[in-house]
DNA sequence: CGGAAGATCCACT
DNA sequence: GTGGATCTTCCGA
């Protein structure tokens, strides 16, 4: 079914701000043991590269960590912090410029029974407990250090149509963790789908 | 080469 | 709300 057709490469071509709302909705799918695990993404950051602060890519840094983000457009980057936790993004924006979406959250759709165990929980999970945060959301599909630069168009990682929202169901708020970004840390980058609980922590909403 | 920080999560009070 | 876990990555000396 055609919700479960990939986003095309070109569906990243566009100002990060704009793919990071408009992945609200989409689908998230996990292709692991030839199992499928399926989230909803709820939640999102945009990290506008070299011109953001808060960004892996400010003022055009280039390391072997963060090499995925001028790959291309489409392309996952995950990268390892705090010392146990993965992050994923989907690269966007122009070439170059080093932008990025930070999923931060997805509500489960498939696959529940799977996330719940590699997450490492034994009771029937609540909403968020699996998903609801940008760690937890890796840890419950599996995603680490193997799948950097991997192309979110096809393979075992993909990002699909899913079911777009209304522009006007998002709510938008400061960025996450990043203080030290001086103004940038204000920047209304983060977006979520209007009231939904599995996002990583509360919105204005609540 | 060493130190410090980090796009987080969890347990505990 | 606070503090600790844990270790790769990065930058300055």
């Amino acid at each position: 079914m055609s919700r479960y057709r990939s986003l095309p490469a070109s569906f990243y071509r566009h100002p990060t701000e704009q793919v990071a709302r408009e992945l609200l909705g989409r689908f998230l799918v996990r292709r692991l043991d030839g199992q499928k695990l399926v989230v909803r993404i709820v939640e999102t950051e945009a990290y506008l590269g070299r011109q953001d602060r808060a960004s892996h890519a400010w003022q055009g840094r280039r390391t072997a960590r963060n090499a995925s983000l001028y790959e291309a457009v489409g392309v996952a980057y995950v990268y390892f912090i705090y010392g146990m936790h993965y992050c994923l993004n989907a690269v966007s924006g122009e070439a170059d410029e080093g932008g990025a979406v930070l999923i931060r959250a997805g509500e489960p759709l498939l696959g529940t029974e799977t996330m719940t165990p590699l997450r490492g929980l034994k009771r029937p999970p609540r909403p968020g407990d699996l998903a609801g945060g940008p760690g937890k959301l890796c840890q419950a599909l599996a995603i680490d250090k193997r799948l950097d630069g991997v192309s979110l168009t096809r393979g075992a990682l993909r990002i699909t149509r899913g079911e777009p929202i209304d522009a006007d169901s998002v709510a938008t708020g400061r960025r996450i963790g990043i203080d030290y970004a001086g103004q940038a840390a204000e920047w209304p980058l983060r977006f979520a789908i209007q009231g939904n609980r599995h996002v990583s922590r509360p919105f204005p909403w609540n």
